[in-house]
DNA sequence: ATGAAAGCGCTAACAA
DNA sequence: TTGTTAGCGCTTTCAT
């Protein structure tokens, strides 16, 4: 800038305000300094600017885990509502580690960063650090029991209500769930819809039939194929997450089992190619882009909002409704049930 | 650090030290200091340091894609192999679009990331802003034609060889190829691997058999309606990428037709789930995770050696192989191919 | 309308 | 061994 300013003959103030846009310039003025600011291939130093505006327009995103499509999908979402509001984003993974997603969330602060996007479970590593200087952070999907701040998440509870009536609607009256650590909000949440649903058609829910994964692909397979074996097996199972699903998937192939004429699998939350399965999977939809986006949107809402919000105890909520899409991996249950 | 030094009674040169891990500070004095440190929760301000040291601890990655599951993969090596050795980075998404590949790599630029991962079939823009510097970049995957830096890529043409060898190996004269846009590296050594060992096996390439995606799942759907539907249908098809293959098997469960019985099908890219697939699928497995550990190896080896490399011309590349990972969805041609 | 200069928080060279 | 100080590149107030 230094230079731009001795070519184009004025000083670094003058500069900067062309740069920034300022109209109190001339146009003759302002015509040489962009020339210069050509010449040089000048490219302003956000890390000076930063220094000096306390601002760095990057936020974080903390993923417990960046290979999952469904976080994946939310980081689109993510991304592009950033790029639309002149953010950049860091990406960090936790890998479900709560060690981990502290010494994240410390090299983010560390950085600077303008504010925090981040699916956990756990509030205390957040609430610790930055909850507590009042410092610009959105939860999304997995909220820490307890939390009172900002948050975007799906309607577990309905979303899983509506899709175990949706299965009991087709007949099946033995409906099993692959379900995960039940400290997740989440995870609770879809639990107790479950169940209402359940209880609400007067059907019985042997033990068994709550299978406990962790969101892994690996444990829905264990689960599908607990499940499968049992004495009385499900006609019908509900899958609380997508990678669960396609375990579960595995296992039924596997088994030999013909889905969806012997066992109906529904899963939660959809992918491009759920509808490239055989067969092709019926889901319980999040809006996973839709979840990112208005993420992005609440927090630089929170970051750039001079008032620190008047009702500062109850932070803004928005809560997106899942879609049931119907495909071909359910069915009314068969006549004669395995075994 | 102002209000450490003098919670500790010192200067903020030696707050500085300890808080570097200068050995030469007297104990007693670091102690009070780390106290200090410690009493006001002090996290060093890195934007600062950035400033000073020039060095911002941060590298972007530029991707085409960051929903499709190969490029999460890779992300994921390079995520795990930069915290190890301290660097952030910062995700980047072009949707396959050469003006925003501009734009982004300008952002990064101006934040003044130590280093650029990308993956590109574009040099020019990478070309103009960053190699022109010397600035530390490294291609992965995609290697735009006649570029001679840091790279890491699979030996595609290789893997393609050997995918059609396989398929020829069990039976098939009837091979068809599901490809991509000519101008990615990848797609045209794919294609060459594709040709070599329909050559090398003295059998034909009808036209209608080379069909063209663009990578996307919905192309690998419309490519393989397209082949099925020919007079003389392929026995078997081998899927340029992981989207497409997905693509590709919507269109064979939706026109009923069994895989791997009446038609073979092996894709390009594994991931976890391709053996939860009904038939679990047979790929020729990248190593996706290695590929981004790798590049960002190389690319830390870049920014931080002294020496800016003698052999100045002509970068280092490094070359994975793909493995061939036998499973359902590849079987002997049928005695009576569908029409 | 433009220039001069202070200072953002840190590091490192130099002084003591 | 520790303190002092000059910037890193930018923005912005205050003069002019």
């Amino acid at each position: 800038m230094h230079d731009v300013a001795r070519l184009a003959g004025v000083s670094v103030g003058t500069v900067s305000a062309v740069v920034n846009g300022h109209t109190t310039i001339r146009p003759k003025l302002r015509k040489r300094i962009d020339e210069a600011l050509r010449a040089l291939d000048y490219h302003p130093n956000q890390i000076a600017r930063s220094l000096k505006l306390q601002r760095t327009q990057t936020i974080g995103m903390v993923v417990p885990d960046v290979a999952n499509p469904f976080f994946t999908s939310v980081a689109h979402g993510v991304e592009m509502e950033g790029q639309r509001r002149g953010y950049s984003v860091i990406l960090c993974n936790t890998n479900e580690d709560l060690q981990q997603e502290r010494r994240q969330l410390s090299i983010l602060f560390s950085r600077r960063v303008d504010g925090v996007l981040i699916s956990s479970s756990n509030y205390d590593a957040a609430k610790d650090r930055l909850t507590r200087r009042r410092f610009p952070i959105v939860f999304f999907d997995r909220i820490p029991p307890g939390y009172r701040g900002d948050a975007v998440l799906t309607d577990n509870f309905s979303a899983a209500y509506r899709a175990v009536q949706y299965l009991i609607g087709l007949g099946h009256r033995r409906v099993a769930i692959i379900a995960g650590a039940l400290d997740l909000s989440v995870v609770a949440d879809r639990m107790d819809g479950y169940r209402k649903a359940m209880q609400d058609a007067e059907l019985p829910v042997p033990a068994p039939y709550i299978q406990r994964g962790d969101f892994k692909l690996q444990s829905g397979y264990l689960c599908g194929l607990e499940l499968l074996r049992l004495p009385a097996p499900p006609t019908a199972i509900f899958s609380c997450n997508n990678l669960m699903t396609l375990g579960l998937m595995g296992a039924i192939v596997e088994q030999k089992i013909s889905c969806p004429d012997q066992i109906s699998v529904l899963g939660f939350d959809d992918f491009d190619w759920a509808a490239s399965f055989n067969p092709r999977l019926t889901t319980m939809a999040q809006q996973m882009c839709e979840m990112g986006r208005s993420a992005m949107e609440m927090l630089v809402e929170r970051i750039e909002s001079p008032i620190p919000e008047p009702d500062s105890e109850q932070g803004h909520v928005v809560v997106l409704e899942a879609e049931l899409r119907i495909r071909d991996s359910t069915a009314p249950p068969p006549s004669n049930p395995i075994s």
